[in-house]
DNA sequence: TAATATATTTAGGTTCGTCTAATTTAAAAT
DNA sequence: ATTTTAAATTAGACGAACCTAAATATATTA
């Protein structure tokens, strides 16, 4: 029976605020992390003792600016995490997240601060998710959905919104990377599927739901 | 109050075995780690249980070989990620220890061997510490102590027997470097000091002590 | 060998994060 | 507005790792 410790409340309670909105059900909570209900009622009062989160019973749960910071700083630990996975070691993109959520626990300011420069102060990760700076400020990557295109438009793809191993897998087998330019040649309109010319050679076609995980600048 | 794990414990009977022979008293155990005799009984038991040593009460504690090989993996990871964070970082010998400490239980056999290849294989750590390799095997670094040297000896410093932040911090005032070549100008008998020569230029005269905690080959 | 001193274990208690089962509170539907 | 359903909390228990105080076992010394 795994266990979780408050950091792991916090970046769940985080990832459950930028989705969700502000307050976060006791219950959503529990299913994301694969806990019982109750379990979760009394982590958050101890953490509501530690000023960690503002929670007041069935009222659901926020993080406090505190709360918020140590969130962000564990998001900040996991990306640079995974951008020395990737770019150091070898790793491929869709191998990281389970190593990542290990290394992002490890205490020190000056250590992170350490690898982060020298990985270059990268602004994403390898799935393009943006990368907090040393204050907390996540860069405003402006992206949009592939989704959004239209017949001709071309953009550079920076990123996915489906971190899943087989989303990842699929985008490899099809041969799609992260920095390729895309083109969209034409969108079938009965069936929603876009034909994609990358880097002006190759053409793939893909459904509604690809172009949906897809981001682009 | 900070609490161990199986991890730690299997660590500190294999450092303790190495140093003060095959079989580990509860009270040695207690000592360093900072914890009472009756938790250490306790985690004993615990352990005897999953045959990661054997224990037999009153009688002391040995690692099995499964224990053993856990330890030495940690060792491993220990040192791999110490040279990491010398090499890469940037961080000074005598920093780099608490950090090492956390960064040691991140699990993964492939991360470790990749980070063994990243780093080219090193065979000893920034003290001087030999590395086990992928298969626990400790390579031999055949280094004696500065102290058994004699007037005009001449040997390179290959690692400390003393690991502690005051004596490293010491060494580097006193402008001694692992690598460097030392040779024995003179040994005071009376106060059994060592006036040492470094790299032919520079000088110092060094107690019995540091002599005692100085690994050359 | 007996007496003393030291080391170890047992007994019983605490906190943390989990669980199930039962209860209460809040929301939705009639 | 009342009933029904769903969400959340309380109650009570468990395992892991810790603690203190008391009891036992081992070693040392007389």
């Amino acid at each position: 029976m795994h266990s979780f410790t408050e950091e792991n409340y916090l970046k769940a309670i985080y990832k459950l605020q930028e989705t969700n909105g502000e307050v976060v059900a006791t219950s959503a909570l529990a299913q994301v992390m694969g806990v019982h209900a109750p379990s979760v009622t009394d982590m958050l009062k101890r953490m509501g003792q530690k000023k960690l989160v503002s929670y007041q019973k069935s009222k659901g749960v926020k993080l406090t600016e505190k709360g918020k910071q140590v969130a962000i700083g564990i998001v900040r630990n996991h990306r640079l995490w995974e951008v020395f996975l990737v770019e150091k070691l070898g790793y491929r993109w869709d191998e990281v997240h389970d190593i990542a959520e290990q290394l992002e626990h490890i205490q020190g300011e000056e250590l992170i601060n350490k690898l982060d420069a020298y990985l270059g102060f990268p602004e994403a990760d390898p799935h393009g998710d943006p990368i907090p700076n040393a204050k907390g400020v996540l860069p405003k990557l402006k992206s949009v959905l592939l989704s959004s295109l239209k017949e001709g438009d071309q953009a550079t793809f920076t990123g996915v919104s489906d971190h899943s191993t087989s989303f990842l897998h699929y985008l490899d087998k099809a041969g799609i990377a992260l920095g390729d330019t895309l083109k969209v040649k034409s969108i079938e309109q009965y069936d929603q599927t876009y034909t994609l010319t990358l880097k002006g050679k190759k053409e793939v076609t893909v459904s509604l739901k690809v172009a949906n995980s897809i981001l682009v600048s």
